[in-house]
DNA sequence: CGTTCAACCTGGGCGC
DNA sequence: TGCGCCCAGGTTGAAC
């Protein structure tokens, strides 16, 4: 679930490791699978075990840590992925350890209930050719409202599956994309090519307002309480979500009920009253 | 170009 | 209680 204002917390949460040198770099003895680490774990270690760590940065929906040696350790954490400074929800899911001397945080722990996430160590030329503008567009927080129209707009698809697309965009997931498609008042099924210069400037607004108000809150904890802060705290933008997992409830804007639809194998939802009209099937 | 499906995993919720 | 099914914040690659 991590999107960018979860992962964004994240980066936030672990700034403290800038300055400090990696210690230790342990594999947590889960009894599940092991998460996917690139390249093997014992590689990783030999190269950044004594490393000073020189920025913590996110890119797109991803924790990425710079070392002095020009190596970078990105933490992608998928579906359930968190990285934390304090107690995990559970032990039994715990995957990484990293030890940390010379900063103010002195342990962060990589923890992903499904084993989905992924650690790669990667060079500046892999960095670039995995991260780069090949494969992640601007960053959502970044991208000015011309420049999002002029990436999306000759496209036929959908806007809701245009937001969720990283090579145009990096950082929208599948609940931010309804929430912020609900706050720009647009139909998710809307073509891209069918906006209008208007409604580029209103999605825009409501990307970057929808976004950081998010980051405020620290992310969106849903029903299933596995997203967390580095401290294991829930987050609070959950509280405002106005379309996403809420079909059948009412609109907060006009009371009509919330509908649910799926564009590319993910669930959608908008109102049909705030959102409505301009879609024919 | 665009869509659809399956795969990677665990676990919560639901209907029967 | 339990079983079987469906669902989930993401990403990738293959097939059409």
């Amino acid at each position: 679930m991590p999107e960018l204002p979860e992962v964004e917390t994240m980066c936030r949460g672990i700034a403290g490791v800038v300055g400090a040198r990696l210690t230790a770099l342990t594999a947590a003895r889960c009894r599940r699978q092991p998460i996917s680490i690139v390249p093997r774990l014992a590689s990783v270690r030999r190269r950044t075990v004594g490393r000073r760590v020189e920025a913590v940065e996110r890119v797109g929906k991803r924790v990425v840590l710079a070392f002095d040696s020009g190596d970078r350790l990105v933490i992608e954490p998928r579906m359930t992925g968190l990285v934390l400074v304090a107690d995990p929800p559970s032990r039994e899911h715990l995957r990484l350890r990293l030890a940390f001397a010379g900063g103010t945080v002195r342990e962060v722990w990589f923890w992903d209930r499904r084993g989905l996430g992924v650690v790669r160590l990667v060079d500046p030329r892999q960095f670039d050719k995995l991260y780069g503008p090949a494969k992640l567009g601007p960053d959502a927080l970044a991208i000015g409202a011309d420049e999002l129209a002029e990436r999306l707009a000759d496209s036929r698809r959908a806007i809701k599956v245009a937001l969720l697309d990283q090579r145009a965009l990096a950082g929208v997931g599948n609940l931010y994309a309804a929430e912020i498609l609900h706050a720009a008042g647009i139909h998710p099924e809307l073509p891209c090519r069918r906006l209008r210069p208007a409604q580029w400037q209103r999605l825009h607004a409501a990307l970057a307002r929808v976004l950081r108000a998010a980051i405020r809150h620290e992310g969106s904890t849903l029903a299933d309480g596995t997203y967390r802060n580095v401290l294991a705290q829930s987050g609070g933008y959950q509280n405002h979500h106005r379309v996403y997992d809420r079909a059948g409830q009412p609109c907060l804007a006009c009371g009509t009920p919330i509908r649910r639809l799926v564009q590319a194998q993910r669930s959608t939802f908008y109102c049909p009253r705030c959102q409505g009209r301009q879609v024919r099937p």
